[in-house]
DNA sequence: ACGTGATATAATGTATACATTAGTTAATGA
DNA sequence: TCATTAACTAATGTATACATTATATCACGT
């Protein structure tokens, strides 16, 4: 379940350190969830995500992004 | 993020017990899972749930399945 | 020269998902 | 009577998300 978040930053032409800022997350942390070194994700965290790049949970998920 | 997986249980006339049986968890990690007693999910987890009910992310996620 | 954007790594601690083991209760069918 | 479906609870341990603190590098604008 790779996260498409460099994908979609790259799309709407803003940076992972603008992300960053947005979420408010620690960097070591949001380096590992947009980096795809995260095996889980708080639901709290995904809902923020996608609030941030207005987009939903199937746009965010690589299997998910086209249905 | 609630999860709307027993209103999906319902919508396909199948049990917890059934799913439980399907997904492999242990019934105390299931249950809480299912009764949205967690906070974050596996990404593993969250695609086997997908895999079974047939459906995909925004459909489990409350404030995204009609999205 | 200095602050800030942008990116990254390392160490340590806490919260929590999930596993394991061990039970309980009740309905149903062989 | 006994196995299976169906549902639930408690205790203990491990894996991992996330926080905190501390670094570092490089570009760019003032």
């Amino acid at each position: 379940m790779r996260l498409r978040i460099l994908d979609i930053l790259e799309e709407k032409g803003k940076t992972k350190y603008w992300l960053y800022i947005q979420l408010g997350l620690s960097y070591q942390n949001f380096n590992k969830i947009v980096n795809n070194e995260t095996k889980s994700i708080k639901f709290e965290n995904l809902k923020a995500i996608c609030d941030i790049l207005e987009c939903t949970p199937n746009d965010l998920f690589e299997e998910y992004h086209n249905k």
